[in-house]
DNA sequence: TATCGGCATTGACCTAGATCAAGGGTGCGA
DNA sequence: TCGCACCCTTGATCTAGGTCAATGCCGATA
């Protein structure tokens, strides 16, 4: 955040590095070209609301760092998280004009964005952007369910754990390293967006992290930087067996 | 359920009652001959597991008549049940080899199959299927993300009136009425199978089902027979706003 | 017509997690 | 350096829903 006014953003596909996960991984040089003719890039601040559930949405985007949540809140207030967007993940749908959830930055982020319309035509001449979208949409279905089964039936420990662990996975994607062993990151999300996340109190998830501290499952150092001394007994506090699922 | 050995089974596509709502809505003729050529049918009985988690699945397939249900298990055998399966959904993924959830017939059902090799092959030429379980993905990602929000945020009364809710469209949906003022319906569940979906036990399931009939809400005919006098009360119950969210 | 097995209901009691309430850091702007 | 906003933690209490257990209701089988 060293400049506070936007400035012109541009970047080549070629140094993207979304390039080989997002919605254009499988694109040829020429396809690569024609989204590049309609692409733009747009940043937003930790804490920006992105678009607000019932909005119009005229545009598609691919994250290009940083990370968003998408939630859903009753009239009381009563509010779940619903996805978490990390690098590479994709927002908005073609075909539908009307934003279904919130989508806020946590942090600081960059987005690569298409006008809603031209993306759709261009959809439909470039069959491989379609192909990585219809594949990322399955994973993203298959994490979904594998997170209603954490919101149905685990436990507030089992849910914690399997939150870090799903961050932790992530984290080592990003960083290209073995998920095993000892390994350490930072929390991207504040107490209460754990629990928007898990469907809890955050009060539930304070003394749940105290928790599985005290009973050595991870160490903390400040609030938001955890240890992990061993990522198996962390699986093990998740109730997952040992392969633990969807790799997200 | 009159013949207990499985008759040939065959079917035009163009008398298929889901030909307008499946993976084969958007094909023209020639690509309709063309999944005309891989296509077999296959019947399950009531209570049959059509598929083990875990176990290689060489095949994907549409639903054609009756329910099945796909749903995760841990070791200790607490279950959720991540999806309901109705006519014209479609079961298995292109380019994975292994099923991810149990999935089990919970009616009598009719399902029309291709083998997986050959479908992906011919997804990859005729482009309408490919749009056409993109699209359906959405959906479906859509409709899990909304059972998140009723997962981790709702009471156990607004969970079962989601379900009656979800139900009551699906029904409505299949028969092309309206809904909303009175109608009825069967519940295809068992309250165990309810309950699994919404993440209770089965004891809670069937305390709320009579609180909302004290309450009349709902009225039952037998145990399974359900008649909604006033389908906006029902609504209100689940806790949604009017539009009541995705109309799954 | 007895009985058996699979569902469903209902009651009594218990517990995980919610709710209410009181501090405790820590960083930032004045 | 003060003080104010945010987070976060921890304690005390309450309650929705889980657990355990008994019973009811059918339809099927003999």
């Amino acid at each position: 955040m060293q400049a506070t006014s936007t400035p012109k953003l541009t970047l080549d596909c070629g140094d993207c590095p979304i390039r080989h996960n997002a919605v254009c991984a499988r694109c040829d040089n020429d396809e690569l070209a024609e989204l590049e003719k309609i692409k733009y890039y747009r940043s937003f601040e930790a804490g920006q609301t992105i678009i607000w559930s019932g909005d119009e949405m005229d545009f598609v985007a691919s994250v290009v760092s940083g990370i968003a949540t998408l939630s859903q809140t009753m009239e009381d207030g009563r509010t779940q998280m619903v996805g978490l967007m990390l690098p590479s993940d994709f927002v908005g749908r073609p075909g539908r004009a009307i934003a279904p959830y919130d989508v806020v930055a946590v942090s600081d982020m960059l987005t690569c964005c298409f006008r809603r319309k031209p993306f759709e035509e261009l959809m439909v001449k470039t069959p491989h952007v379609a192909q990585r979208l219809l594949e990322m949409t399955l994973d993203e279905l298959d994490a979904a369910r594998e997170w209603m089964l954490v919101l149905g039936r685990k436990t507030a420990r089992e849910k914690i754990a399997s939150l870090l662990m799903i961050i932790a996975r992530r984290n080592a994607a990003l960083n290209l390293t073995r998920v095993q062993g000892k390994l350490e990151f930072d929390l991207p999300l504040t107490r209460e967006a754990m629990s928007d996340y898990l469907g809890l109190t955050l009060e539930t998830v304070s003394r749940q992290v105290s928790a599985l501290k005290r009973d050595g499952v991870i160490e903390l150092k400040g609030k938001r930087h955890v240890i992990v001394p061993d990522f198996d007994a962390l699986v093990n506090e998740a109730g997952d067996d040992a392969d633990g699922g969807l790799p997200v």
